[in-house]
DNA sequence: AATTACGGCGCC
DNA sequence: AAAGGGCGCCGTAATT
């Protein structure tokens, strides 16, 4: 059964029929699949009030992932524009790009579809599905990226617990005092006062270009001012611009101002965007949620009598290549709980050789041993490498790939076309191989990802939340004697999500959690 | 004065 | 000769 939302109207839609005007309780208790234009804009005010649901059908992400299997890439996705598509009608620009931005003041208000519309285009959607090559994948995952929406708006308003004390204890341990607006903390400032010192006159520590200028000045030519230049430098400036440069990051990313900002209540509340990456992973639009620093990671506290339930899926990427490579040996070793240790023996040995010839399998990487660990790689699991191989020719080639379910990567664009016509061609080919050679693997990896966590979501019990998900992590935040339940909820989700993706394959996808009061605590 | 581009670095 | 994928966000510098 799906339920409409088409504004404020709630209908119900039988299967095959039309949408009849419906209350949103009366729809709701039939536990109904949702059906809206974007669930950013229908589904807040619903968590606002309280409520939740189980599933729902976002007709904008639905819209974006079956413009991009299509190889069309930049078209307006919002339902509007689908069901002008569908009717031939002009196509409105998506109201959430930079260019519908301008002149808003004057632009006529946004259209929207009544219900009869909406399950115009829903249907539209359905058959596009259908008629695709691997229907069942593809559902999977709108369902898994529509689940995701959900879960991301949860987030959005319960948030991570986040102690504003602490945080300031850190911050002042670490800075110094929270300085008046415009004012350098204490700590940073001696810190750039020490840079100046040791060149003899005034560097802003801050400005690139006063610093090669400043290193030139004494001798010593540099490329760029990144830490790992910096340091390999014999220079009294170079102790204190390290620990300064550290330091500003913090203050400016995640000082006080951050916490002004985006902590309100005890709870930091990111804002996701879900399928903000090509390749499926979620962006965020603010917060800066998914770079959080270690070192506050001891800001992140359960409420008293609650505990944190963390779990990160254990070398998620290279699992996902061995399973849809359908490589045996690699599957293996993917059996085992720690993937490169199992294949340390084909690698001479060595742990660390073993993980670098797969990053560099996956990744596209060419420097140092890895050509060596590549052939290495090409003998010992010669499904894998042709897999990534393969993905990168394509890239190279000007093809678009897609990953297991079927989230498509971007067509090239015009300009990398005459790039590769020109004569840095060569290497504009190959930047494309490297992106389509990761891909693969990393939109996989997401889907894997996102499908454990919209399975976690529905079996978690009550009043357990979802508070934090990081490409292959999440956390929920529950009472200390939900521990236990939560923590088996991950585990059978990320089995669930394995089975869902790969069916019978061999390959382990290891999701330990650790109930823990702080998020430091666990790793 | 406001916007855009770039270098740099945090996370996965 | 060497060449690793994806992001967001800050301050500075360049541009309008």
């Amino acid at each position: 059964m799906y339920a409409l939302m088409a504004g404020q109207e709630v209908c119900l839609l039988p299967e095959g029929g039309t949408p009849a005007p419906a209350r949103l309780d009366e729809a709701e208790r039939q536990r109904p699949r949702w059906v809206w234009a974007d669930t950013r804009e229908s589904y807040p005010p619903l968590v606002a009030a309280g409520r939740r649901v189980s599933r729902c059908h976002d007709i904008t992400l639905t819209e974006s992932l079956l413009l991009a299997h299509d190889g069309r890439y930049g078209e307006a996705r919002s339902a509007e524009a689908a069901h002008a598509r569908l009717h031939g009608l002009p196509v409105p620009d998506d109201a959430d790009g930079p260019a519908a931005r301008q002149d808003t003041l004057f632009e006529p208000e946004r259209l929207r579809l009544g219900p009869a519309e909406l399950a115009e285009v829903l249907h539209d959607q359905l058959r596009r599905i259908e008629a695709l090559p691997e229907p069942g994948r593809f559902r999977l995952l709108v369902a898994a990226e529509s689940a995701g929406a959900l879960a991301a708006a949860e987030m959005a308003r319960d948030g991570m617990p986040w102690r504003r004390d602490i945080h300031d204890a850190l911050l002042t341990g670490l800075l110094g005092p929270r300085p008046v607006h415009g004012m350098r903390p204490a700590k940073l400032q001696a810190l750039a006062d020490e840079v100046t010192a040791a060149f003899g006159h005034q560097v802003n520590p801050d400005s690139v270009q006063q610093l090669v200028k400043a290193f030139k000045g004494a001798g010593l030519a540099i490329r760029s001012t990144r830490s790992e230049e910096i340091r390999q430098l014999d220079h009294p400036a170079v102790r204190p611009l390290l620990a300064y440069k550290e330091l500003a990051r913090l203050y400016s990313f995640h000082g006080w101002v951050w916490a002004d900002q985006w902590v309100r209540e005890g709870r930091f509340r990111p804002e996701y965007v879900v399928g903000g990456v090509v390749s499926g992973r979620w962006a965020t639009s603010g917060g800066g949620a998914l770079q959080i620093p270690k070192v506050m990671r001891k800001v992140v506290v359960a409420d008293d009598g609650w505990t944190l339930i963390v779990a990160d899926a254990a070398q998620l990427e290279p699992r996902v290549l061995a399973a849809m490579a359908g490589d045996v040996g690699l599957a293996g070793a993917a059996g085992e709980i720690d993937l490169y240790s199992a294949l340390a023996t084909s690698f001479g040995g060595q742990r660390e050789q073993a993980k670098l010839a797969m990053l560099s399998a996956m990744y596209g990487g060419t420097s140092g041993d890895a050509p060596k660990l590549l052939a290495v790689m090409r003998q010992r699991f010669p499904d894998a490498y042709r897999f990534v191989e393969d993905a990168a020719k394509a890239g190279e080639d000007g093809k678009i790939v897609r990953s297991w379910l079927g989230r498509t990567s971007p067509p090239p664009s015009p300009r990398w076309r005459e790039l590769v016509a020109g004569p840095d061609g060569n290497r504009a080919a190959r930047d494309r191989g490297r992106f389509t050679r990761n891909f693969v693997v990393q939109a996989t990896a997401a889907e894997w990802a996102l499908a454990m966590l919209a399975v976690l979501r529905g079996r978690l019990p009550e009043p357990a939340r979802l508070v934090f998900f990081q490409h292959d992590e999440v956390m929920v935040h529950c009472p200390l004697d939900l521990a236990e339940p939560v923590r088996a909820a991950v585990t059978a989700a990320a089995a669930e999500a394995s089975r869902l993706l790969f069916g019978g394959t061999p390959v382990r996808f290891p999701m330990e959690a650790v109930a823990v009061s702080c998020y430091a605590d666990a790793k």
